[in-house]
DNA sequence: CGAAATATTTAGCCAAAGCTAAAAATATAT
DNA sequence: ATATATTTTTAGCTTTGGCTAAATATTTCG
């Protein structure tokens, strides 16, 4: 149905549609590893396959069958992610990679099988909520631990990266997701923040690190 | 590493092989649904890389990595196959077309898991043999039903073809992996086989069923 | 406002993998 | 042994998805 190019294409404007309400030729460049030349013309082949629309200069937005098909591929993409994590006994840094090719297989079939076989889950390793066949999946909250204010204990429910080095260092450091912890203070000078965690152990996280780190209120 | 297209020429010319010494520019072409000028232009860029030896007019055969890359691929071709029909409930007839996809996903860590994960299966769906990581592999016996004249019972064990209808007609006719018949005659006039089944129920099939359904002794 | 900087598009390339039609080599048949 | 048929290769074209460099539009700043 779609080539690889272009469900990479469609994934990533809907990536980046969550941010900017238009996608801009650049920033998807950038995010694709291309450069803003093949970009536009990607987008061109889009629009004429009803994908997206398109203003010259300004940007463009994903249509409801171009979102269907970003959800769809989203979804193959977390899907394989668990099986890979959850069945196989990959690392969590480790599935994004081979998810990224396993995502391209295009079977409906499979894709429901898969789901049923791994019991309908409903997030991914990272704490990414995963789309149902209707394209439907659960809100996702992340207040990244940069803004967690509360004193009350947060369990870690997401990540803001795929970065391979960074899922490594919250593994080392034990920040996986279901992990609880509570904030003891943010240092306002270089915005790191110190925290604690249900262990006991407390220690401090830059900036970067906390961005990056998203907590919701310990469920009681 | 390689492209979907130089694997899909690789895994061609090393079934070709089996049959050929050398293989032929129109019979490879026949395979891949193709034109001779494109398998030409294909086994040029193999050659290129190592992969095979050619000589003009005559064909070509696989050199020592090109049949290590075949195996790799046939490997992952066949993991997948089983993975689908054991873990996710496929049928037999369905496998295929989805392993076609699943085969190019190109990870070796992947498919050592995939094989560790399903056991170690030492034989695919339809009987073949799945070569582990060094690309050994059980020996295939396949002795077609149209050459089986012993009156001792026979074990199905392999199918000599992948397509969907026939794989289908097997199923309807009982006539799966593991199933176990007596021949009890060979029609010489129209080269039919009648057979019948450990349950009872006896029956004739084409010689073009015959021909591909590969039998063994009974275990004792 | 107008100049400079930035973003985007266009034009003109390239490589991969396919195709058709024509040329060349090989095989077959009279 | 020559003529015919078949197989294979070559030449030239197409599409997809890249690229660079130049042109054009937009934004920002003095
Ligand atoms: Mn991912
Ligand atoms: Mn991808
Ligand atoms: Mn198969
Ligand atoms: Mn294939």
């Amino acid at each position: 149905m779609y080539t690889v190019a272009e469900e990479n294409y469609i994934k990533s404007i809907y990536h980046l549609q969550r941010h900017q309400k238009s996608v801009h030729t650049n920033d998807l460049a950038a995010e694709l590893n291309t450069r803003a030349a093949s970009a536009t013309d990607m987008i061109k082949k889009l629009e004429a396959k009803g994908l997206l629309k398109y203003e010259k200069y300004y940007g463009c937005s994903l249509t409801k069958s171009g979102k269907k098909l970003a959800l769809n591929i989203i979804r193959r993409h977390r899907l394989w992610e668990f099986f890979l994590s959850e069945k196989l006994g990959f690392g969590w840094e480790e599935v994004h990679a081979v998810a990224e090719q396993l995502e391209h297989v295009q079977s409906d079939l499979l894709t429901d099988k898969l789901d049923a076989y791994l019991g309908f889950p409903r997030f991914d390793p990272h704490g990414d909520p995963i789309p149902d066949t209707l394209g439907n999946m659960a809100a996702r909250e992340q207040t990244p631990l940069s803004l967690w204010t509360s004193q009350a204990p947060a369990e870690v429910c997401g990540v803001g990266s795929q970065d391979e080095s960074f899922l490594e260092m919250l593994s080392l450091k034990q920040l996986e997701i279901g992990c609880r912890l509570t904030v003891l203070r943010h240092f306002n000078f270089d915005k790191t923040v110190e925290l604690q965690l249900a262990t006991g152990s407390s220690f401090t996280i830059s900036e970067m690190l906390a961005k990056n780190i998203f907590v919701k209120p310990v469920e009681v």
